[in-house]
RNA sequence: GUGGGCGUAGCUCAGCCGGUUAGAGCACCUGGUUGUGGCCCAGGAGGUCGUGGGUUCAAGUCCCAUCGCUCACCCCA
């Protein structure tokens, strides 16, 4: 027989046990979405390597180390998505869906695939949901997708989500913005850990991100702030942005030291966080990328979108969420006792289907006890019992499991019988 | 790619300063009922102690290597 082969590192079996709780994330994604005029697009597991390298930036991790690329039998550079915005992005453009109307509001809910190192909410292979709203630069358009993120967060995890909020202005704003963080910087770069003073060299907006507690005071100190360099049309944008989130009262704060790690965005960045995480706490990001369209060659359009992580959304609504979300359970268990009984079994397990009834049908011809054993631990609400008896009469033993009753009845009231079980006059019980 | 923690039954885990046939709980199977569940009782099956090497009279236990899982770094959802 040889070895099992086993599953690959970073990736999961989702089991029965969780999977209806997918279900319900999912059912209400679509549900949603759809409140607020957004229409499901689906874009194909891989595309040509170019897309992201123009796209996402050939600077970022993702691209530099993370992508699963491989060459196809025509020697084109292939990669399985890494992520969602330029795929779709591509797919407005090719599909040109521009000039049906001049705002596009997409959304998606699909699997992603990284090759990082696992740990607590990162995987492999995942999956998000999120929106792309495509054609409007202004400032209401920011307001309604973080509510829409914001809205559909709290759905799944109603406690302790933050929304971070930033302004990172335009590209020709920063790069002035970077000169003089970069200047500032420079006197204490002795004094930085090695990885700080490779982002003070490659990247000195990553030096936000930093997690060393002295580069995080010297930031403090020293640093000028990136949402305090942007100019004075973007200012006014993100104070409009803040304005309509305040009307809608949806809690933010503004993080200055938020920078995010995709090379797209432009002015409005945002981000929802959890804290029951761990490290990895961010549910939810997303921003605007008003260059991006025409950087993949499409026309001149403004975009603005988000994504949130499926697995994390879960990770942190977990127990509870398993509390909201209740199986139907099994209506019949069908027990066959008898060789003469298996035929019928059949037969009548398809009736039942077909009047709508969940059945479970015994194929293993074990004893009576085992069957009977069996259908409680399928949480049965009724076993059907056919035995020798029952097909020499034309019936069938009905057993109530809740409280041990049962009854003999014909076939063809069966149904009948089953429904008044099943199905019992509403009374007070909920 | 780097660092920490952990690998003993299907699952969760005991197993002392190395010492005799490697354990528990849950789950599973059989019986206590000629064809009747849960609770209870009796019994049963299930283990290359991750793998390979080393030290030793003796290794689940100590050492080395390796693989796997996990958390964290980098970065991101």
């Amino acid at each position: 027989m040889g070895e099992p082969v086993k599953r690959i590192r970073g990736v999961r079996d989702i089991l029965p046990e969780e999977t209806h709780l997918w279900r319900f994330m999912e059912w209400i994604v679509h549900a949603v979405m759809s409140t607020y005029g957004y229409q499901e697009i689906r874009t194909p597991a891989f595309e040509p390597t170019e897309l992201f390298v123009r796209g996402v930036g050939l600077e970022t991790d993702i691209v530099h180390k993370e992508m699963y690329t491989f060459t196809d039998k025509g020697g084109k550079s292939l990669t399985l998505k890494p992520e969602l915005t330029a795929p779709v992005v591509r797919a407005y453009i090719q599909n040109h869906l521009d000039r049906e109307a001049p705002i596009t509001r997409l959304y998606y809910l699909d699997e992603l695939y990284r090759q990082e190192r696992p740990q607590k909410g990162r995987l492999r292979q995942f999956n998000q949901f999120g929106v792309e709203a495509i054609g409007s630069p202004h400032p209401e358009q920011d307001v309604e997708i973080i509510a829409l993120a914001y809205d559909l967060c709290s759905l799944f995890v109603p406690q302790g989500l933050t929304v971070r909020l930033n302004s990172i202005g335009s590209p020709e704003q920063r790069g002035e913005y970077l000169k003089q963080l970069r200047e500032v910087f420079q006197p204490y770069a002795a004094d930085l850990d090695q990885l700080d003073r490779q982002r003070l060299k490659n990247n000195p907006l990553r030096l936000f991100d930093s997690k060393n507690p002295e580069t995080q005071a010297l930031l403090e100190q020293h640093a000028p702030l990136i949402s305090d360099h942007i100019s004075s049309e973007d200012r006014q944008h993100y104070e409009e942005v803040q304005a309509g989130l305040k009307a809608l009262e949806v809690p933010f704060e503004h993080d200055p030291r938020q920078v995010r790690g995709l090379d797209y965005y432009t002015r409005t960045t945002f981000e929802i966080t959890s804290g029951k995480l761990g490290a990895q706490d961010a549910l939810c990001g997303g921003g605007r990328y008003d260059n991006l369209v025409q950087q993949l060659g499409g026309p001149d359009i403004p975009a603005i979108g988000f994504a949130a992580g499926v697995e994390r959304l879960l990770l942190v609504a977990g127990e509870s969420l398993k509390e909201k979300v209740t199986l139907r359970k099994l209506d019949v268990y069908l027990a066959v006792l008898a060789e003469e009984a298996r035929a019928p079994a059949l037969v009548r397990a398809q009736e039942l289907r077909a009047a709508g009834y969940t059945v479970i049908l015994e194929t293993l011809r074990r004893s009576a006890k085992a069957q009977l054993r069996e259908a409680n631990r399928s949480e049965a609400r009724a076993a059907v019992i056919m035995g020798e008896e029952e097909v020499k009469k034309g019936t069938c033993t009905v057993k109530r499991m809740d409280n041990g009753e049962q009854e003999e009845v014909a076939v063809d009231q069966l149904a009948t019988h089953l429904d008044g079980i099943l199905h019992p006059v509403p009374s007070t019980d909920k």
